[in-house]
DNA sequence: CGCGGATTCTTGAAGCTTAAAGTAATCGGC
DNA sequence: GCCGATTACTTTAAGCTTCAAGAATCCGCG
């Protein structure tokens, strides 16, 4: 256990493979799992998850929000809420109304109609989700929660610039 | 602790919130983690995470796979598949061949060019991965990766028809 | 005031994605 | 041999997504 071990790891391929194979692991579950959510909410619904997703944040803020919050929740580009905004407002789903005092926003808020929808869906999708992680016990969520906490402050520390 | 306590509990609202925020964390450093890449990709191999993702399936078969097992490894749609490929084929990263015996089936494999272009694009994408996931410790990545695996077979048994 | 920069949102082009329907070839049983 | 079921792939329509460019508005500073 001298320089020669310590000059063997140095000059050993990088060797990211396990962090590799951690990541599409992760991919896997989640493609898994978003997939059967859209197939679900397809089938009982008929609509999509980004439509699911965006009623989802509205629905915290009976006041509304406004299109870049919706945007920045959702982790999509401007003009990608731009969009669902419009197919959900021709369905009576959501609705626009100017922010007093700024002409450039609009708050976004779901409609009464908007409201008794997602209600519905947003009971099924959590009985979903249940169900599909059905096979991890109380403590293994625990533990798988508070390390994703870990993996995500993680991302985003690589992330985020390095001026304070 | 009688008859009362038990009473209360099953009348308590389903209550999976623990579940629903699991999968929200999930999603997050997935999409968290998916996203850096989709960027890094554009702006470093003028390139998309799908066409990176149908070259990495193709990576490790020289002979070729057929579309259909592509599509299984990328767990996406066939029609999706058709299109990506002939997007990478027009730009020479993969080459269509016939498969001896069955004339509905076509091997699809990488050009020389294709596996040049891949080997650099795959070595950045497991440095980004590396660095991403840099604040996991051994211990930490070992323990998330068997809890997701834990995670990925309970979705897959939730999955999964019930006929042996 | 008025100008320059920042913000808020929309638009347009290109590509990705799916579900469903369609075409072609193979396989299995009789 | 042949017919029905299955498999492999493509096509189509609709919607999602991003990036980049553009338009309108707001804010701060001189």
């Amino acid at each position: 256990m001298t320089v020669d071990a310590e000059t063997a790891l140095a000059h050993a391929p990088p060797g990211h493979k396990d962090e590799l194979r951690l990541w599409l692991r992760l991919l896997t579950c989640t493609t898994l799992i978003e997939g059967e959510i859209r197939t679900r909410l397809r089938r009982d619904y008929d609509t999509t998850l980004p439509r699911f997703d965006l009623m989802a944040a509205l629905d915290r803020d009976p006041g509304g929000i406004t299109l870049g919050e919706v945007s920045r929740r959702m982790m999509v580009s401007n003009g990608n809420v731009t969009g669902l905004a419009t197919r959900l407002e021709a369905e009576g789903l959501v609705e626009r109304r100017a922010r007093p005092g700024d002409r450039r926003a609009q708050l976004l808020r779901l409609t009464p109609k908007g409201r008794r929808e997602f209600a519905r869906q947003s009971a099924a999708h959590e009985g979903w989700i249940a169900d599909l992680l059905a096979g991890l016990g109380e403590a293994d969520r625990a533990a798988l929660f508070r390390l994703l906490g870990t993996a995500k402050a993680s991302v985003r520390a690589a992330l985020s610039p390095e001026d304070p």
